[in-house]
DNA sequence: CGTCAAGGCCAT
DNA sequence: ATGGCCTTGACG
């Protein structure tokens, strides 16, 4: 059931140089008409038995062959895919009632706040900017102070937009951190993907079903928005949802909810949790608000559809929170819904970037050299002269082991890592180097690379030559802190920690590069989710 | 700015 | 009390 640290990956390649290849997985064969039986015949949300591959059911919906990016499915029964049968229409994946969701995995679904290694005590004292200054090189250009520091919307043109203001000195180091939050905030603070489809159809022409702005919160139950955090795969531990459009869409499609769940009338969308009408949201809001307590007069069975909904209270009351109305989302107090963010947490988001950058470069750079040093002189980076896979997976593992929460992971859970990330860590860190310097391409672990050549054209899509070393750092690490990863008894660590990386380098890129670092971070993740097909 | 999901309003 | 429609505020 786990990977095994064995022989994941090595495969018993027989290169002539007898050194071991890494080997690409391949996509296992899936069974779609049975799977669609099942489907079919099913009466309500299907669960997933044997473990069936989603993506082949997609593909099944769209004639077009869709890659499976994780190459392998995984290793135990997901019960929680989320594919209803044809003609269910009503549906509503949220929990608890439309997921098969027994334990309340994805109900209790929650980013936890991960621990840092660098201690926060002197967050005040005005040190933090030491540390971001040495790979920041101001902008040549006049920065971009001037605009508010949480802007609220995001477009191209904003972002395009070219702003001739004089820098203000910022003497104070507080004010040099919110300098650095309002320089990065219309870039690194903005969302990363907008998934948005063309929209420049004639408004007279029947619209193609967008994807809505919930379709996380129906893929994924509570958990944060997960297009924040392009490596993720939620807690359904199906692929990366940025890079699989027609996933987005198919499932978007497949979620045309309609109907009340409580009464069949025609909902007006999700109400305390629920897909419910007008009705009975004011029904439900009404009861909590005014703690009002019901009696059944009969069997506590009544029959609750449109035209009966109203006689008797105590029924309707009762499917409400059979349906899975939450009380807790009735606001008590009249006041307005707290905001999540603030300038504060903007600060927060960078200072740890800040921490977690500096940590996962500095052990990156301990257990396997610096690239601009290697580049620089003569001395060879030490990643670059490992030979053999296992040599490989041991300092691998050994570096994930010095990082924040990937230290806390058990040793099965760092070899699952290890295992499915280091050949694109090894075509990442071949790539960089051979870009900069081609004669490097004679290092030992170039060799690794004579299974797996397409791996380097790939990555040649990608510039590394102006990469800096707290970049490479994040950029190794994203590539072995793979959410997709199978058979992780952790997956929540992993995939928050991959969320963390990629801001992190989003933050980077966004020091370096300024209103180029979106597409930056986008396009990198791209051409890393293909070395893992 | 548009969307989602909260509360409020008020004719029925 | 109900529920169709409106306003509001957070979020992306
Ligand atoms: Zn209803
Ligand atoms: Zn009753």
């Amino acid at each position: 059931m786990c990977v095994s640290g064995t022989s994941s990956i090595t495969g018993g390649m027989e290169s002539s140089e007898g050194s071991s290849g890494l080997v690409r997985p391949q996509p296992v064969p899936f069974d779609a008409a049975a799977f669609l039986a099942a489907a079919a015949s099913a009466s309500g949300p299907v669960q997933n038995p044997q473990g069936l591959n989603p993506m082949a059911f997609l593909q099944q919906l769209f004639q077009n062959p869709l890659q499976y990016p994780m190459g392998q499915p995984p290793p135990t029964p997901n019960p929680y895919f989320p594919i209803l049968p044809p003609g269910l229409t009503n549906s509503a994946f949220r929990p608890p009632k439309y997921f098969n969701d027994p334990n309340g995995v994805i109900a209790n679904y929650k980013q936890p706040n991960i621990p840092l290694l660098v201690p926060q005590e002197d967050r005040d004292s005005g040190n933090e900017t030491s540390s971001l200054s040495p790979s920041h090189t101001p902008l040549s250009t006049s920065p971009t102070h001037s605009f508010p520091s949480r802007s609220n919307s995001f477009s191209v043109n904003q972002l395009v937009k070219e702003e001739v203001g004089a820098p203000p000195a910022a003497a104070n180091p507080i004010e040099k951190i919110k300098e650095e939050v309002s320089k990065a905030t219309n870039s690194f603070l903005s969302p990363m993907a907008t998934p948005k489809a063309q929209n420049n159809q004639n408004p007279h022409t029947p619209q193609t079903p967008q994807t809505p702005q919930f379709l996380n919160s129906m893929m994924y139950g509570m958990s944060p928005n997960p297009f924040m955090n392009p490596f993720s795969t939620g807690p359904l531990q199906i692929p990366p949802m940025m890079f699989n459009p027609e996933l987005a869409a198919a499932l978007a499609s497949m979620n045309k909810a309609e109907l009340c769940v409580i009464c069949g009338d025609k909902s007006s969308g999700f109400h305390y949790q629920a897909l419910s009408c007008e009705g009975c949201k004011g029904f439900f809001r009404r009861t909590i608000q005014r703690n009002i307590s019901y009696t059944c007069h009969k069997q506590n069975k009544c029959p609750i559809d449109r035209v009966n909904r109203n006689r008797c209270q105590a029924c309707r009351f009762q499917k409400c929170l059979d349906m899975g109305m939450s009380r807790e989302t009735v606001r008590s107090d009249r006041g307005p819904r707290k905001r999540k963010l603030s300038n504060d947490d903007d600060i927060e988001s960078v200072r740890m970037c800040v921490n977690v950058t500096s940590t996962v470069s500095s052990s990156f750079q301990q257990h396997f050299g610096s690239f601009r040093m290697c580049l620089a002189g003569d001395s060879v980076a030490e990643v670059l002269k490992i030979s053999a896979v296992d040599e490989l997976r041991n300092v691998v593992k050994k570096f994930l082991g010095t990082l924040p929460t990937t230290g806390e992971l058990t040793e099965a859970d760092k070899t699952a890592l290890a295992n499915y990330g280091m050949r694109a860590f090894t075509a990442l860190v071949c790539a960089m180097f051979q870009q900069a310097k081609p004669s490097l391409s004679e290092q030992p672990l170039f060799k690794l690379f004579s299974q797996t050549p397409k791996d380097l054209e790939v990555l040649s899509n990608f510039d590394f030559k102006e990469i800096t070393d707290d970049e490479i750092s994040i950029m190794c690490a994203s590539a072995l802190v793979q959410p997709s990863t199978f058979g992780l008894g952790n997956h929540q660590t992993v995939d928050s920690f991959s969320g963390q990386l990629a801001t992190c380098l989003h933050y980077k890129l966004s020091t370096r590069l300024g209103v180029n670092c979106t597409s930056t971070l986008v396009a990198f993740c791209g051409h890393l989710q293909k070395l893992y097909n």
